[in-house]
DNA sequence: GTCTATAAAGAGATAGAC
DNA sequence: GTCTATCTCTTTATAGAC
């Protein structure tokens, strides 16, 4: 949850970087070209500093990608806890956990994306696909509990549902860029009223 | 649209690939470990042949890349030419053009898979993301026909509404799986349930 | 916190025989 | 249609000076 604390005071002259700014740095070029695509030659020369400086604040470049998908994975775990996650009716709580979701992807944009592309080629990428698959059967169960409780369709079974809700919401990093017509606000409404309400008039 | 036409008679001993078997397999490694990730020789190793032998069949690896893009872009464009996409109420078309790439999605489903995690490194992935922009700005346009017709709900952006519902759709390619639960017809009709007519009760 | 230079391994692709 | 062997370039990572 820690996004740039302060927007830092417009460094003179030579970068210097520290870590966040580079780990920051890093991950807005693993998205442009793709993590297994990026040589650390290229990458480093994308952020004007020299392979060596990259490596003296972190050990690999595996370690940028695990602390980038840290920072995205904790912040969506972050909203499974929130007060409104927790208690009322279930499809409310479904409801709060959307909401929560888009603005954690639109907060956390670059990390999340990262996340999303992970596809399980070393020990680290493994463990950030199992702890999203603990994180979507979470969802799972709300929707399976909404089903109960009589408030979402049952005709569709509960992970098929969650699956389609967060295959929606998982694509907003493929389009959203912040700054654009729509706000983040916005984009959970309108997600929120497809899932719920549906196109039709 | 050229699947495996025979299901080819089951080969003894040495594999003696011909290049329609050797795309199908690499195509399927390329997605388990990522185009990027996936090099020759890991690939080659998987199939069981030398990279001498995959070079005969393909100038590059990247060819291999563009032959599996051009099946998917081309099975995808198709639906878009389909009669059931051309005539009748917008409504219609745009739930027949879903439900068309639905099944493409499915019966295409490796080469679709390796489409949508194209990033754009390349002449070949940036041509590929062309004729993907142009299929996602038709598919807009039929949402915004939609819209004028009063079938669909004109409170969200057109271009927001194909966004959302394509990214239900191609989300599929992240957990489907043939001969699973779900075929790919009760697929195509849940997507259009939630997307039309939403999940509330 | 940065640099240049370099090591050691892996990448894509080819030569030439069978 | 396949193989082994090899070329050349690029890769990740480190050494050691400033």
């Amino acid at each position: 949850m820690t996004d740039t604390p302060a927007p830092a005071p417009a460094r003179r002259g030579r970068p210097g970087y520290d870590r966040e700014q580079l780990l920051a740095g890093a991950v807005r070029v693993f998205n442009e070209q793709g993590y297994d695509a990026t040589s650390v030659a290229a990458l480093t020369e994308r952020l004007g500093l020299s392979k060596a400086a990259l490596y003296h604040h972190f050990d690999s470049k595996e370690q940028v990608l695990d602390a980038s998908l840290e920072h995205a994975l904790g912040s969506l775990e972050a909203v499974l806890d929130t007060p409104d996650a927790l208690s009322g009716d279930a499809i409310d709580r479904l409801a709060a956990v959307l909401r929560g979701a888009v603005a954690v992807l639109v907060a956390e944009l670059p990390h999340v994306t990262l996340l999303l592309r992970v596809r399980g080629n070393s020990e680290v990428e493994r463990r950030a696909l199992a702890r999203r698959r603990a994180f979507d059967q979470r969802i799972a169960g709300l929707v399976r509990e909404a089903q109960r409780e009589g408030s979402v369709r049952s005709d569709i079974e509960a992970s098929v549902v969650a699956r389609l809700l967060f295959g929606m919401v998982n694509s907003i990093v493929e389009w959203y860029r912040p700054g654009g017509a729509e706000d983040a606000g916005r984009l959970a409404d309108d997600v929120l009223t497809v899932a719920l309400h549906g196109l039709r008039t």
